[in-house]
DNA sequence: ACTTCGATGTCCT
DNA sequence: GGACATCGAAGTG
């Protein structure tokens, strides 16, 4: 089973599993600890609810893609295409911890007052990232791809999530009858 | 064409 | 803990 098998599946499958994957971008390199999945028919708080647009395609293409989207009319979002074949649906990367190049990140947050301040929001992640819509599409994981997702070392295709670590909650934001309730989000539990 | 409202972040109290 | 900036997408007519 390859990287992109392995996206093949259900997001709520996938999302746990992309717990300590990594996002890299121009030397920088995040590790993601807090994640949501949203899937298609199932899901009304998903933009993969409704038919394709310009903007919510990717979620209907490869697994492995991005879907970038400007959201509160300040923020990108940054998701990782997944779903089983012929479906639809996407992991909203909601948090992660600097694993490299964290001065660049840094510079690129000057409202952060604290570490945790730096990746804690999807928003913030995206700006540090420096991600916006042109990555929208984008296969992460292909090598030459200016945005790449990356495994955990020694990652196997048969690991499993560490259930004791990850914290299983509600999804942020949404309004009531949206999914609002579905325990959908998945975080590191000891490292938020 | 016009309206609504969001998968948020920031600043202020 | 609350206000609010900000602007596309999508729904409505």
């Amino acid at each position: 089973m390859d990287l992109r098998a392995y996206l093949s599946r259900h997001p709520l499958i996938v999302a746990p599993r992309l717990l300590g994957w990594r996002l890299a971008k121009d030397g920088c390199e995040v590790r993601l600890i807090e994640l949501e999945a949203y899937a298609d028919l199932e899901d009304p708080g998903s933009h993969a609810h409704r038919r394709p647009t310009r903007r919510n395609s990717p979620m209907f293409g490869p697994p492995g893609h991005a879907y970038v989207y400007f959201c509160y009319g300040n923020h990108w979002m940054v998701n990782i295409v997944a779903h089983e074949p012929g479906r639809a649906g996407a992991v909203l990367v909601r948090g992660a911890l600097p694993f490299a190049g964290e001065a660049l990140l840094r510079s690129r947050r000057p409202k952060a007052r604290s570490d945790r301040d730096l990746l804690n929001g999807p928003g913030k992640l995206a700006q540090a990232l420096r991600v916006d819509g042109s990555h929208s599409g984008l296969d992460l994981l292909s090598e030459g791809s200016p945005l790449r997702l990356l495994p955990p070392e020694n990652w196997r295709p048969d690991h499993e999530p560490d259930w004791e670590r990850i914290r299983v909650t509600p999804r942020v934001g949404l309004a009531e009858g949206k999914g609002h309730e579905l325990p959908w989000r998945f975080v590191l539990a000891e490292e938020e």
